[in-house]
DNA sequence: TGTTTTAAATTTGTATGATAACCATATAAA
DNA sequence: TTTATATGGTTATCATACAAATTTAAAACA
C-alpha cells in the first residue's frame, strides 16, 4: 500500500439508477399518493432496460415503503409515511458529536427520573435496585459494567411509564455505547470516579423511591453533567491514543474486507 | 354488511418468505458479519424456488442494509448498523400516545431553551423574533399557524447549536403535527388560549435574549405543560368528533383504496 | 522454488420469453 | 338485480441465456 488510491466507482447498477429515478418522481410529487405507476413493461421500455431491473427497482421502493404492488392490478404509491430518525454516523463519531448526543440524553434522563419518581411502583423500585446491584457485581467481576449501566437506566425509564422515552433513550444509547465503554474503562482506573458514579446512582434511586420528583430530576441532571465532564477528562487519557480503536465499533458500516 | 368477514390472506409472496428466512438467519447470528451467503443458485435450490425470487429477497436485504453484493464474488452480510428510531404508528395515533410524545418533547424543548439562552448569537435572536412575528402574521391572515409554530421552535433549536436536538425534535414534530393542528384550531376559537400561547412564547424569547438559562428552561417547560393541558381540553371539543379525520394524516400507511 | 501471467471456473448483473395467478371490467344468462 | 362467463391487462414466478466482474487454478517464467 505505497500510495492509497481512492476506490474506483462501483459502476452504479442499473436497478439503482431506475430506483433513484422513480424515487425522485415520487418524492418531488410528480407521482402523487394513490396514483398507479406505469406498468413494468412500460417502465422497461421507457428506461430502455429489461423488465428485470425494473422489478428490482420496484422491489427497492417497496422496501423503502414508498409503493405497494398488487398482483394483477399494478404498483401504487403509498401515502408518505414519517421517515425514521437517524443520525448520520460519519458525523456522529466525532468527540463533539458525542458531547452533543449526551446533551440530548441529559434532557431525557432528567425527565425520566422525574416521571419515575411520580409514577414508580414497588416492582419498579425493586427492578431498579437489582439493576444497580448488577452493576457492582459486574465491576467486582472485573468487567466494565457498561451493559449493566444501560440496563440500570432502562429500568428507570420503564418506571417512567413512557415507551417513547424508552425507545428514544435506547437509540441514543447505541450511539453512546462506544463512549460509555471509554468512560467506564476510565472509571476502572480511577476509583474516585467509580465511587462518584455509584453515589450519583444511589442518589437518583433514593429520590425515585421517596417520590421526590424534583430531587430525582436534579440528581439525574447532575449525573449527566458529571458524565460530560468525565468524558472530557477521559479525552486526554484515552481518546487520543486508543480512541480510534475504541470508537471503531461505533461506525455502523464497516467496509467488509474481501477476505474477512 | 350483514356479517362482516375478515379479509382473506394476501397469499404471502415467495420472495418475502425467503427474505424473512434469510433475515432471521442473519439477525439470529447464524450467519455472522463478514460471512458470505450461499450463492444465489444454491439458495434457489435450497429453498426450492427460482433464482428470481432469491434475487428479489436479496435485493430486499440490501435495502435493509443487512448485506452487500459484489458482482463476481458473492453476497456478504454487513456489520450490523444502528437501526433508525421509529415509533410504531398504529400505537402512536392514540391520544395517550400523543401525550407521551409531548412528554418527550417537553424534555427536549426545555433543554433547548436553556442551551439557546447560553449560546444564542445576535442573528439567532433576530431569527427567533422573526419566526414569532410570522406566527402572528399567519393568525392575522386567518390560518392556524401550525407550520409557523414549528418553525418558531426550530429557530430556537438552531440557537442551541446542537444538530441532534434539532433532528430529534423535527422527528417528534412530524408525529405531533396532527395534534398541533387540533390545538391551534382550538386556539382560533378561544382567544384566551391564543393570547396565552403568545405570552408564553414571548416569555421564552425574552429569557433567551437576556441569557437567562434557568428562566428560559422554566418558561419552555411551562409552555409544554400548558400545551398538554390544552390538548386535554381540546379533547372534549374536537377529538371525539373530528378526531378520526384530523388524526388520519398521522398514520403513515394508508390502505390505498383500489380506486383512489 | 518463487513469482508473474494466463486461462478457466464461479458468481452476480442483465436480458428475454413464457406461464400462472390475479384483477378489473364488460357482456350474457338467469 | 344478481350471477356466470369471457376477455384483456398486470404482477409473480419460472427457466434459460449471456455479459461483466471476481476468484481460483494452471501455466509460464526467472
Amino acid at each position: 500500500m505505497s500510495s492509497s488510491f481512492a476506490a474506483i466507482k462501483p459502476a452504479i447498477k442499473l436497478s439503482d439508477q431506475v430506483a433513484s429515478a422513480l424515487e425522485a418522481e415520487i418524492r418531488e410529487g410528480r407521482i402523487q399518493a394513490g396514483d398507479k405507476l406505469p406498468t413494468e413493461a412500460a417502465l422497461a421500455q421507457q428506461f430502455e432496460v429489461s423488465r428485470t431491473v425494473v422489478r428490482e427497482a420496484i422491489s427497492r421502493l417497496k422496501s423503502l415503503g414508498l409503493v405497494d404492488s398488487r398482483q394483477g392490478s399494478g404498483v401504487y404509491v403509498k401515502a408518505p409515511g414519517i421517515e425514521p430518525l437517524h443520525f448520520d454516523l460519519p458525523h456522529a463519531a466525532s468527540r463533539e458529536a458525542v458531547m452533543q448526543i449526551v446533551e440530548v440524553r441529559r434532557a431525557l434522563e432528567s425527565e425520566v427520573a422525574e416521571l419515575a419518581a411520580q409514577r414508580r411502583s414497588e416492582a419498579d423500585v425493586q427492578a431498579i435496585r437489582e439493576a444497580m446491584q448488577r452493576i457492582s457485581d459486574a465491576v467486582q467481576a472485573g468487567r466494565d459494567g457498561a451493559e449493566e449501566d444501560v440496563e440500570f437506566h432502562r429500568a428507570i425509564a420503564r418506571a417512567a411509564g413512557n415507551p417513547f422515552l424508552i425507545s428514544t433513550l435506547d437509540y441514543l444509547a447505541r450511539f453512546l455505547q462506544g463512549a460509555t465503554r471509554v468512560t467506564r474503562a476510565n472509571e476502572a482506573r480511577r476509583s474516585d470516579f467509580a465511587q462518584a458514579v455509584t453515589q450519583e446512582h444511589e442518589q437518583i434511586v433514593r429520590a425515585i423511591e421517596s417520590g421526590d420528583a424534583r430531587g430525582a430530576r436534579n440528581a439525574a441532571t447532575e449525573h449527566m453533567c458529571n458524565a460530560l465532564r468525565r468524558i472530557e477528562q477521559a479525552d486526554t487519557t484515552f481518546w487520543a491514543q486508543d480512541g480510534a480503536r475504541l470508537a471503531q465499533p461505533l461506525v455502523g458500516e464497516a467496509p467488509p474486507s474481501p477476505r474477512a
